[in-house]
DNA sequence: GTTGCCATTAGCCAAAAGTCGAATCCGGAG
DNA sequence: CTCCGGATTCGACTTTTGGCTAATGGCAAC
């Protein structure tokens, strides 16, 4: 009931099943609505790219290619015209408050009742801001360092923001560009100008960089 | 009252207040006993290897050089015969059952009231293993990933994990060698051995591994 | 159009990482 | 004591990284 007949979304999420509920969930709320999905990182950024008027994204936290909130961070500075919920099996209190601090337009944990997920999306529609019951996202902010990584992050290019993901991985330059059916030398490229912009001198540190929005654990007090 | 005149103890934390405060409570619980500090990993080896009689060792979870369960894991298995204790600011339950799995023998909150921890000590020294109230050790066993890790983390040697410890702070191979006061040629040795017991090919890839013991997040559901 | 940013690649070079084999040291078994 | 195995150490060699320059093409904003 909410919107011209033009809505358009995406659910990004690596299980079919899951992917399937949820969109029918949002046909509830939204009938006529259009819904393009994503399984990867990767399929991400093409459906992304070829649907940039879409109203909202629907994004898990654990994907092939990202984890925790990497993608969140560079998706909410890339494409800030694009609301971002995140749907995520994780219900960690302190994990949600940093869904809300990077910028998440709401927070859906997956063991949520159809009931719930449905006012959810009817709410997150409405513009507001939905957390599941019992959640203050007030309090203490991002760790200082976490907000600066975030931010660094969010200056990468696609590619860039791509390729450190598969650093993450461990992979190789090599590796990483045959999977993206590119020369070694470009990768290389992207380094440099990865390490530049996270303001580290190597990869591993990029990658410690990285975990940083990627675990439950923000600055560990004590 | 518990043991003979000699009971030797180790306390391995890196705050001296707490240190000092948690000493005091041991010597409430054995009035006799001989105490041996540490504030960092590199001490906790001398400490460790100057007193193999030791009869009990209370670790704190995060100090320099260490941090989360890789510690522990390398301490069950090099030192078999020390029981170890967690003392720990974190009392996430999920964390406190990852750590008697793997293998401490009790768990005390720094959260604790004094009268509590006393009697944790009393109850530890006793042969029992402590845990906060309220929660269950049993349930869910540790992941695969997590096991074969701990497991290939305690047959490094001394030195080997202390290298690893340092390859996860981002270090290169010749300010860990400058730290270690060896060469550069050592440390890459060191490097090569870990990587083998570490089943990666890369220093990338092993300080992944390591981050899987450091942070809460064990192996991420769905 | 012109300008600027991004992506791509090559080539070169210096530094860092990783592999191999060998020397040394050291503690325990015989 | 001698011998053995593992830990530690190190140098020489190969591979991988990372930095820098320069050139190309595409795309979007001005």
């Amino acid at each position: 009931m909410t919107l011209s007949d033009s809505s358009n979304f995406i659910v990004a999420d690596d299980h079919p099943l899951f992917r399937e509920a949820l969109i029918h969930a949002i046909h509830n709320c939204v009938p006529g609505a259009v819904i393009h999905e994503a399984d990867s990182l990767a399929s991400l950024y093409e459906v992304v790219e070829a649907n940039p008027d879409a109203d909202l994204l629907f994004l898990d936290l654990h994907m092939p290619g990202v984890s925790g909130f990497s993608a969140l961070a560079y998706m909410r500075n890339n494409h800030e015209s694009l609301p971002t919920v995140i749907v995520s099996a994780v219900d960690d209190p302190a994990v949600i408050k940093r869904a809300i601090q990077h910028g998440a337009s709401g927070f859906i944990p997956k063991s949520s009742p159809i009931r719930t997920i449905e006012a959810a999306i009817d709410a997150i529609l409405q513009g507001e801001v939905w957390l599941p019951d019992n959640i203050d996202p007030g309090g203490g902010g991002l760790d200082n360092e976490e907000v600066r990584i975030a931010t660094a992050m969010s200056a990468l290019t696609p590619h860039q923001f791509r390729v450190l993901m598969m650093l993450g991985e461990g992979l190789l330059n090599k590796q990483i560009a045959y999977q993206l059916g590119v020369s070694e030398a470009t990768i290389k490229a992207h380094v440099t100008a990865i390490l530049r912009k996270m303001q580290v001198t190597n990869r591993t540190q990029a990658v410690l960089a990285v975990q940083r929005l990627n675990t439950k654990e923000p600055g560990l007090v004590e």
